[in-house]
DNA sequence: GTTGTTGCAAAGTATTTGCACCAAA
DNA sequence: TTTGGTGCAAATACTTTGCAACAAC
């Protein structure tokens, strides 16, 4: 159904919703794909990003994640810390993954479960609840932190 | 184990942790205690608060109810609107609730449920991880505005 | 009388926006 | 050449903080 997530597929994801293909957008994407696993603040982002282009202002950054989230190429997460964050979102996931947040070292992994599925089924019919996303986090403390809890 | 969260209760809570108690946390109190079932913003609780006081500060508001929180009175939720809303919290919740927003009239209601914890377990078996707390959260249309959706 | 609390205004943090200039198509 | 994009600085929204006056205990 859907193509594979290159760095080719997006640029022209882009150019027919008729956003332009600026090196500002290339050199963010690209970004994320260097970086397919992590959880990037537009800060973070940011400061990647003025590696390869030191010009690079920081709306642009926050414009340029807009979109891409907008049209499915990232996931917007908010994991509490007072900034969004930004995931890449590989190509089969409306059925998305949950995120293990680590309360150590602020690490976040992931992982994918069904059992939600047939939970929002017990909802819709108790509570007259029409779902459309949800959002499960766990918060706790991963490997390397957790001895000392 | 613990008691019922009156308001003399909570009064004691806050004299035994060595807080005053003053009447800007009092009327706070109260109002959290006559809308039991709400999740009330800061801004909100400063409208309603300053009805009963107009001189209290916005910036008291805010202290109080990191107070109220922290002494397990309150429980303060992100619903990814920008802003914290608390909501009080009855007494044998540690095994809390999870929420239902409306993405129609930001209402937001709440189902409690088991299931989860015999998610946990797989969770740490799985990916070596000790969860303390968990935040689950649905979206989508209520009753009222699932009508066109 | 101590010590914590208040109100206010200022500062802080993340994000958005207005605008003149610039660049992709 | 048209249309949308960029960088910058200013604005916005929520929340926190410094501080002098004040009130609970």
């Amino acid at each position: 159904m859907e193509e594979v997530k290159t760095f080719e597929n997006i640029c022209n994801l882009l150019r027919n919703r008729s956003y332009k293909l600026t090196p500002q957008r290339q050199t963010i994407l690209q970004t994320f794909l260097e970086h397919v696993d992590r959880h990037l603040s537009a800060e973070e982002v940011y400061m990647l990003v003025k590696n390869q282009n030191p010009e690079i202002g920081l709306a642009t950054v926050y414009r340029t994640l807009d979109i891409l989230a907008e049209i499915g190429i990232l996931l917007k997460n908010d994991f509490g810390d007072g900034r969004s964050r930004y995931e890449f979102s590989r190509k089969d996931e409306h059925h998305h993954h949950h995120h293990l947040i680590c309360l150590g070292c602020g690490n976040v992994s992931e992982f994918d479960d069904d059992l939600l599925e047939s939970l929002e089924a017990v909802i819709i019919k108790r509570n007259q609840f029409k779902i459309l996303d949800h959002d499960l986090k766990f918060y706790g403390y991963c490997h390397e932190c957790g001895e000392g809890h």
